[in-house]
DNA sequence: ACTATTTCGGATAAATTTATCAGAATTAGA
DNA sequence: TCTAATTCTGATAAATTTATCCGAAATAGT
C-alpha cells in the first residue's frame, strides 16, 4: 500500500511529534531506534519531511528533529503520504491509467472510487497530533 | 496500490475473459497488444496466472489463452491480485508490521481497517464475468 | 515427418526502491 | 577558537520490480 520510505516516515512523525509535545528534541538515532527503521534511510525521509515543512531540524550538540506544536495540530497523515508517495495511492486508477473517471473508466473505477475516497478522507481528517496523543497514552505501538 | 505486474493482469484477464465468453482463444500478442501492455513481461504473468488455475493456455498454431466459461463466474478479482500479489494489499498491516491487530494496533491500525475491509469485500465479490462483461457492452476500457 | 506458430522457461538487463557510507556544513559549549 | 555532536549531501551499493531476449518444447496443419 504505502512504500517503506512512506512507513518510516510516518512512524518517525509520531514519534518525533510525541517527543515534541513533552518538549523534547530528538535525534535521527533515537528516532530510528525506537521505530526500528535503518538509521541513514530515514535521514533521507526526515529531510525530505523538513523540505517539505512538515517537521523542522536543527544541526549540532542538542541538535535533531522537532514538530511545532501548530504543525502537530495541522499536519494531516495526508501531507506526510503526499511529501513522500505522492497523493497517487489516494487519487490514482487502480490500473495505472493516468486518466480514469466516470466518462472513460477503467473495468474497476466503479468499484474503486469509493475505497479510494474513503481512504483519501481518513487521511486528510486525520492529525498527527491525534497519532501521537494515542501513542503517548500507550495504546498504539510504533514497534515489536 | 496494485503493482504493474498486477495491474497487466487484471487487464489481461479482463479481454481473455470477454473474448472467451465469444469462443475466441487470445493470443499473447493480442493480449499484449489490446491492454497495452509489454508483450515478454505479460508473457510472465499470464503463465503464472496458468499455474494459478486462473486461465489456460494451449501452445502452437491456433494456440493461445482462454478462461473456461465456469472459471469466468468462479474466478474473483481478489484470485487474480492473490496469484500476483499476494493478499498483504488487503490483508496486511499499513505500516507494515507483521503482527498488527486490536490487542496490539499500530498507530493507523484502527482508522484502516474499515478502508482495508472494505477493499477485501470488493476484490472478493467482484467476478471476472462481471467485467469482461461490462467490457464487452463498452461501458468501461482496457487502454487509451 | 516437416514446418510454421505459439507458449514455456531461463538468462539477463534496465529501472526503481531501499539501504549504506563518508565527508561537508552547522551548531553548542568549553 | 577549538572540539564534539549532529544533520546535510552526494556517491554508491544492494534488493526488488519491471522488462527484454532467445532457445526449447509443444502443437496444428500439410
Amino acid at each position: 500500500m504505502f512504500s517503506k520510505a512512506c512507513e518510516y516516515g510516518i512512524k518517525a512523525c509520531v514519534y518525533i511529534a510525541m517527543q515534541s509535545a513533552e518538549g523534547q528534541r530528538v535525534s535521527l538515532q533515537d528516532i530510528a531506534k525506537y521505530t526500528d527503521s535503518p538509521v541513514a534511510f530515514t535521514a533521507k525521509i526526515l529531510h525530505q519531511l523538513s523540505k517539505n515543512e512538515i517537521l523542522e531540524s536543527l544541526r549540532g550538540p542538542k541538535g535533531g528533529f522537532i514538530i511545532t506544536p501548530e504543525k502537530n495540530e495541522t499536519i494531516k497523515l495526508a501531507d506526510i503520504v503526499k511529501a513522500i508517495d505522492g497523493d497517487s495511492i489516494y487519487m490514482g486508477c487502480a490500473l495505472g491509467f493516468g486518466q480514469c473517471d466516470a466518462t472513460q473508466p477503467c473495468p474497476m473505477h466503479e468499484r474503486f472510487v469509493q475505497i479510494r475516497t474513503d481512504l483519501k478522507n481518513m487521511l486528510e481528517n486525520t492529525t498527527l497530533n491525534e497519532l501521537a496523543t494515542e501513542f503517548k497514552v500507550g495504546t498504539t505501538f510504533l514497534r515489536r
